[in-house]
DNA sequence: GGAATGTATGTAAACATTCACTCACATTTT
DNA sequence: AAAATGTGAGTGAATGTTTACATACATTCC
């Protein structure tokens, strides 16, 4: 018995579910197995451990964060069409997966505890080295540069956590433009 | 067999750190009387049970900030001081006791889910209802309070978070009044 | 003043349950 | 036939909790 080719994605899909309303560890691999529909065993199959999932799955989703806003920084646009891109583009990931964009933000510190700071697939520092750049060339007031990160980020995040609790009556993407519009501001950006 | 009158408190200080460290799930019953120095049975003279214990510790921690968000918004100044006095009090709180901010922040919405979502002791309910007034009062621009809700709060707690994952070199504390300009921007506030 | 007693607090060991994980075997796919 | 994939029963370790018993300290009674 073993319809179901996909059954690796089926895994990761309620895996990624479960752990992002009860983290991972208030999910055992019973509820993974029952989720799917399928045994413990099977999940052995496809993941070494319930930790290798657990990486595997963020390691898959982050990267594609990390792509992601290291594409729009590259294009190197003045900064505010810079911003209104990269909102635009966490919350399409927030409306695509927001499964994936709840685990990635909660588990991040977990899973990044090894990676370096200012390495370039970390999207926060993708993020400062934008802000960075802007200052840098007087787009944006002086100041400092993690600061100003956390500022961003939060303003861009914060939407996202409020709509996962119910506490927003509409998915982010439908504030993109205020949001970009609160980034510029809290920034400093020159217009 | 028993000096050490205070080991409720001792109890709950470890607990404390353990959860925001690791995350109820993540610690055990034995993690924590090990930290406390007692054995397992001691913890259950003074709570009932594991989530009691988590149940407590957030009400407790949470209550004051319920508390003081309310005071400084009853208080009805004009919106900049009251943003200014919100702004140091969060930095205030986390600088007493990081571990504290760290767990409520986290769990809120674990031990939230009954409370009415407009509640008196909410603290984003509060936020919100003084973001709302300052619109009334026409103090800053119009907007979805739910929306500018979650922008102030994120420009408030994302520095909190920045510095408990070392991404910060100071204490938000040290920012309180940049993260108060830059909450005025982003909501809008005539200045 | 000192034995008796009640209560709060601690210990050490055990408890049933759940955990992540393994293995021998069956079935399907190639 | 060989490789890949699934099953179902099982493993030991760890989990939250309870138990039987010991100690400290305050109060009460003679």
């Amino acid at each position: 018995m073993s319809r179901a080719p996909d059954t690796r994605a089926r895994i990761e899909a309620a895996a990624l579910a479960l752990f992002a309303e009860k983290g991972v560890d208030g999910t055992s691999t019973r509820d993974i197995a029952k989720a799917v529909g399928v045994t413990e065993g099977a999940l052995y199959r496809h993941f070494a451990s319930k930790d290798e999932l657990a990486r595997a799955l963020f390691l898959s989703r982050y990267g594609g964060f990390a792509a992601g806003v290291e594409e729009i920084r590259a294009k190197a646009e003045p900064f505010p069409p810079t911003v209104a891109a990269l909102v635009r583009f966490f919350y399409a990931a927030f409306d695509a997966d927001p499964d994936a964009f709840a685990y990635v933000l909660v588990t991040q510190h977990d899973h990044l505890g090894g990676m370096a700071a200012d390495a370039p697939e970390n999207v926060v520092a993708a993020l400062a080295r934008t802000l960075a750049d802007a200052m840098a060339r007087g787009e944006i007031a002086q100041g400092d540069v993690a600061l100003v990160s956390a500022l961003a980020l939060g303003l861009v995040v914060q939407p996202a956590i409020f709509r996962l609790y119910g506490r927003l009556p509409q998915p982010p993407s439908a504030y993109a433009e205020e949001v970009t519009r609160a980034v510029l501001a809290a920034v400093g950006a020159r217009m």
